[in-house]
DNA sequence: TCTAAGATGGGT
DNA sequence: CCCATCTTAGAA
């Protein structure tokens, strides 16, 4: 790839107070790491907004604890779980401080670094990016990355030079049943048609 | 110190 | 549709 085609998202563009608006705007830009001295990265086509004030899907919601603590940050910053143990899934921390909102970054088209994509993630009968678990895992993103400055070296997003608007579709979001009434919320989105859009589970609307 | 649960993924 | 998964947040 080459570099000077690609620039680097200001943090202003994270601070903006509305993430369900950030989580459409997010659809067609770039997701890079360079961890273990391997480059890789593609397009985000997937991602879901939670709300820490009025969204009881959010791990922040009326919650301010060890674990959410970097979800008050400013935006511009990962916030990175474990969940069911074992998958590291990415966060876009969003707004200003002490507001709790962030983007979960579901899926991305690989673009740079597939082939050590593919070893990471080992299982060569799948693709390597069409979840939140498995994106983090091909890129090696951990916990170990979370408050990591996205606009970093070890991790960065970066709208491409010529980026032309994709087209967006909305659902709710996956696996939220949980948050009652904020599980119809329609804040997945998506690009449509795109091949690595996750599998739809359990349809909503 | 314990326990319960979870923003999944893969196989049938 | 079903279920293995296993760390850790959060409470006591």
């Amino acid at each position: 790839m080459n570099t000077s085609d690609y620039v680097k998202i200001p943090k202003s563009f994270y601070e903006k107070e509305d993430v369900v608006k950030i989580a459409r705007e997010l659809l067609g830009k770039y997701i890079f790491t360079q961890i273990d001295g391997k480059l890789t990265g593609g397009m985000i086509v997937e991602t879901e907004a939670y709300n820490g004030r009025m969204d009881r899907a959010c791990h922040a919601y009326h919650k301010r604890t060890n674990r959410t603590e970097i979800m008050y940050q400013p935006g511009g910053v990962a916030y990175v779980y474990l969940c069911y143990g074992i998958h590291h899934l990415f966060n876009i921390v969003t707004n200003k401080s002490d507001f709790a909102d962030a983007v979960l970054v579901r899926a991305i088209e690989p673009s740079l670094g597939i082939e050590t994509m593919h070893e990471r993630y080992g299982n060569h009968q799948h693709k390597v990016s069409n979840g939140p678990g498995k994106l983090s895992k091909a890129l090696g993103i951990t916990t170990r990355l979370n408050g990591s400055d996205l606009a970093g070296d070890k991790i960065f997003i970066a709208q491409h030079k010529s980026q032309k608007r994709p087209k967006i579709a909305a659902s709710t979001r996956i696996g939220v049943d949980y948050a009652g009434e904020d599980a119809l919320l329609p804040w997945r989105f998506y690009i449509e048609n795109n091949k690595w859009v996750s599998k739809q589970r359990t349809p909503v609307i």
